[in-house]
DNA sequence: TTACGATATATCGTGTCACGTAGTAACGGA
DNA sequence: TCCGTTACTACGTGACACGATATATCGTAA
């Protein structure tokens, strides 16, 4: 019974996915939304995105820009590009390890 | 102001970390603390352990072995370590994404 | 022009879960 | 015998992921 394949809850906070999403350049919400969708398969809702954006400025990872008609772009921050960077070593170095645990080491 | 470096809260759950650490071998709860601590630096107190095993057990993830004397190993099911290495893959692509958006693109 | 879907953001409530703390107990060594 | 380590249990609090709902604007096609 019960088949589903569980998954482990989420794989990586919508922090790490709107970081990542603003590494490419200054993005309002619903374009991360989208982003992060298209790159992940799973939709990210608006209660999720909002409220972890609001905790990225005011964290200063995130800076908020002038507003273009209705769009609230984002930025990210000298600080979150350093920290998101940081991040991201320990992630991909976490996984190698966990990869060539399980004897799948990838070329 | 706020000279403490926000650490955007986790940036691995407990559950990835519990299956990488089992990934060696089957291990007991409190040789897995210790090993996840050793490994990232940052202790994970038994509440949080011991309730990521009970869900990790629930969703077959693990299986329990024979204890012995006190200790309460386990180890990873086929299936979770099948769970484990896809979720790693995926990690370590979104990692290598984000750090080639950085521009800090590593061999 | 109006209706509709896409764009864009705000807000609220619920449940899950991370995390710290405290407690229990057995074992070994000084 | 006392203490530190090993090993697990149980509980309370707060953060936050997530879904749902609400609202407003824009473009476009009937």
């Amino acid at each position: 019974m019960d088949p589903r394949v569980p998954d482990l809850g989420r794989f990586a906070e919508p922090a790490l996915l709107i970081l990542v999403s603003l590494s490419d350049g200054p993005k309002h919400g619903y374009a991360i939304m989208t982003d992060v969708e298209a790159g992940t398969g799973r939709p990210m809702g608006p209660g999720t995105l909002y409220a972890a954006l609001a905790r990225l400025e005011e964290r200063g990872l995130i800076e908020a820009l002038a507003p273009v008609d209705r769009r609230r772009p984002y930025r990210l921050t000298a600080v979150g590009a350093s920290v998101l960077a940081d991040q991201l070593r320990e992630l991909a170095e976490f996984a190698d390890l966990g990869l060539r645990r399980l004897g799948q080491t990838p070329p």
